[in-house]
DNA sequence: TTGCAATGCGGACCCGGGGTCCGTATCGTC
DNA sequence: GACGATACGGACCCCGGGTCCGCATTGCAA
């Protein structure tokens, strides 16, 4: 009903800004440095058709973040192990932080820039949501593990853009390494499930 | 040498615009809807001297917070236990993020306003840097832990100030539950040094 | 007390970027 | 080919961070 099939001209521009857009934030230090303007005009658009299209900055920045992350959720969603629904909490839980570690080490710019937005926490989109609650969900099923909610914000919380940046832009970690040390992190928790903590 | 004595209306405008600035921080909802003019207007004083005196947004608010820190910083470099020195690291460290966890519910106006500015990540500041080291040197004297460096950097992100805005705050977590949780994680973590991970 | 640098004050001003508006061009249909 | 609906584009507005410079205060010295 609220269905109105778009026009030609109207996709093709949306193709061209989100092309533009992912290219310039990819060639720049910092996605502070990417204005609307910037984006428009090596879009070979106007801004006006580019705040239709998208609403605003963060509007644009996020369809370009969800395209993006489209393939991995389609295969947490229903694809195979270890990262589908078929696969048992002890080994899904390393799988996907470490697909979501992978995804931000590639698409640094994107979350970067998605998390600097500035007008709302990062806790607020909706694929935040859709992480955390997979993962709590399987953190719960693991036996012994205690705080399911907090321990997977808390996982998440490693592998938050800027840190990733920190690491791996500034600091020069290699990413190996980078996976490595996630690896070992979540592991550690997970081992903790069969022996657990005593708080003396 | 390059120690000049500053004037005396210099200083007192000075205390008033922390004053005035942490005032209207903590009156506000989003930190973003203080501007530089209402701090000046509240305390009375030209934008130009609040500029000369900070440098910048972001030397103001890192003043305010710094010197809201100050007594915590004390207590962890010269302090009784738990926080001073003389702890042991199983009983420090999580007396450490509890520290930081309990200052950044106190001042979550200023903790967001801090990680808010956007300009660079709040991995630069120096004050990072020294919970960073310190806590990582903490991790690295217990035996059987691995990957000190990067699990000081995870700690820390569980107490990241949009995380804390968003449990306390968003989702209405009681202080003393979020105290818990974050306890808690740290405890399974402490205790998986006894029993060391087997990476399967 | 008065003179005189030096230092600080303040608010008018600038600039750059996000977001809007509306006359005009394009699309798709009849 | 014509005409309503839809989209375009860039001039325009607004607002906030940051600057500048003529003027006031301070503090030292005579």
């Amino acid at each position: 009903m609220t269905e109105r099939k778009p026009r030609k001209d109207a996709v093709r521009n949306r193709a061209a800004t989100l092309a533009a857009a992912d290219a310039l934030f990819a060639g720049c230090r910092s996605p502070e440095e990417v204005t609307m303007a910037d984006i428009a005009a090596a879009a070979g658009v106007g801004k006006g058709t580019l705040f239709r299209a998208f609403g605003d900055r963060t509007g644009l920045i996020r369809a370009l973040y969800e395209a993006r992350l489209e393939p991995i959720r389609k295969a947490v969603e229903a694809g195979p192990p270890p990262l589908g629904p078929a696969t048992p909490p002890l080994q899904r839980v390393p799988a996907l932080l470490d697909a979501v570690l992978t995804f931000k080490l590639d698409n640094r710019h994107l979350a970067l820039a998605l998390e600097g937005t500035g007008d709302d926490s990062p806790y607020r989109a909706e694929h935040y949501e859709r992480w955390h609650a997979l993962l709590r969900d399987l953190l719960a099923r693991i036996p012994g593990l205690t705080g399911s909610d907090f321990t997977a914000h808390a996982l998440l919380a490693a592998t938050r853009a800027d840190l990733v940046e920190h690491l791996a832009g500034h600091k020069g970690v290699p990413r190996e390494d980078l996976r490595r040390q996630l690896a070992g992190f979540t592991a550690t928790i997970l081992a903790a499930a069969r022996a657990p903590a005593t708080m003396d």
